[in-house]
DNA sequence: AAGTGGTCTAGACCACGTC
DNA sequence: ACGTGGTCTAGACCACTTT
């Protein structure tokens, strides 16, 4: 039989993409309830069950929390559990004291063709750069170079990152209105150029684990580019494969 | 409320852990089909929808394969697309063929500490060591050192490893009995040692990146610990943080 | 007590693959 | 035509949290 159908879609799945639409219209907010599953099959006209398969799904991409007895949340960056899914970097001893981020510069510039290929932009679209320093226990760590589109990030500068004291992506969520869902990320073992090793307190040469990220928020639109550079003498980047 | 039930179960958790001591017990085996849900919920005395959400779990772990139409499988290795999932290497241009493995040397020793801690095994058991080349079009880009239980292990030599087409993982699944399910890695940036250095034609001291594995079987037991050094100057490591 | 998500059931129908 | 997994429904009851 001719295959009648290649654009089928349950209706869990619209029912996912409608709400898809909600958080990126920013009908519900992060850390706000969503409403409650019989509410939403009113609404939507279907059973509580299709509302719940859909529901399960975002859930299971980190877009939503199911908390039983309390409601369903938009999902955050706030939620300090959830530093270990976008830095996956551990003391070699078992050392657990969080990192503490130290904003270097900020300014802006012209998108060049690298940067313009990877967040979607135009050649010379205006970008914001940020470089910074992780150190824990006072330990320079991880030096970064963060490329955001310009005009998304447009009141971001070293002021609002010196005065941040939760993570970069919370600051992205509550002050730009842009949540990160999902990155990508391709890892290298490089020698530390003088600049880097300057920062991180080591001999040019020494060996550094090059991290390059993209992240994507709602849509799969990249709207972060980023370059990290990684002192392993005294923490590994841990990844779990399953 | 006092909490009467700290030891709750739900009735698909329950079926979900027969059905992994059928799989563990090898009662199904790699690649074959287990009983439709019809059967496995007549068995039980539960209704289709208890089997289908254990058998939902087992699939989000890459236990099963739910193929529609045709019945469920038992995850295998020997799928040329679930290469990724255990090596997660990626040409720097678009070069997708797959890689070659090059079986160096294969002995036995007796465990040391550090190894006897990390499979769970007494010092002093035996054990397997094997060392090998993994290259790409003829390059050399990885150099492993894999650490396995003897006793399970027992008829592995370098011939076995030599006459085998497949992934190790497979060899170790159809072979040994043994199935790898899950795997956790470390990973930092070293400077190239010289036996190291040799194997992969560079010069000593050059960054390469260190990844040390430890991968589990069924019930989370330790059953491989390895550590490669890939050389990332035309190849990187890729990971998908969500 | 009331409201939320979590579990379990039973049955109907659809999409896919095989015979 | 048949068997498989995939979707959708409606209703009952359980577990957790708040009022």
């Amino acid at each position: 039989m001719a295959q009648e159908s290649p654009t089928f879609s349950p209706l869990y799945r619209q029912i996912k993409n409608l709400m898809l639409q909600g958080l990126e219209a920013g009908e519900w907010h992060p850390g706000e309830v969503i409403p409650s599953e019989a509410e939403l099959a009113a609404r939507f006209s279907v059973s509580q069950g299709t509302v719940r398969k859909a529901i399960d799904e975002m859930a299971a991409e980190n877009l939503l929390v199911r908390k039983q007895g309390k409601g369903t949340f938009v999902a955050t960056h706030d939620d300090p559990r959830s530093n270990f899914r976008f830095l996956r970097l551990m003391s070699l001893d078992g050392d657990g004291t969080p990192p503490r981020s130290v904003p270097l510069e900020c300014w802006r510039a012209k998108a060049g063709q690298e940067a313009a290929r990877v967040l979607c932009l135009e050649p010379g679209a205006p970008i914001t750069i940020v470089r910074r320093l992780l150190t824990y226990s006072g330990k320079p760590v991880v030096v970064d170079e963060i490329y955001l589109p310009g005009e998304v990030f447009r009141g971001l500068t070293l002021e609002v990152l010196q005065d941040c004291k939760d993570s970069l992506y919370s600051l992205f969520e509550s002050q730009f209105g842009m949540r990160m869902i999902r990155a990508e990320e391709r890892l290298r073992a490089v020698a530390a150029d003088r600049s880097s090793a300057e920062l991180l307190k080591v001999p040019e040469g020494t060996p550094l684990l090059s991290v390059e990220r993209v992240a994507y928020t709602y849509g799969d639109k990249p709207v972060e580019w980023r370059r990290g550079l990684y002192l392993t003498s005294g923490h590994c980047y841990v990844n779990e494969l399953s």
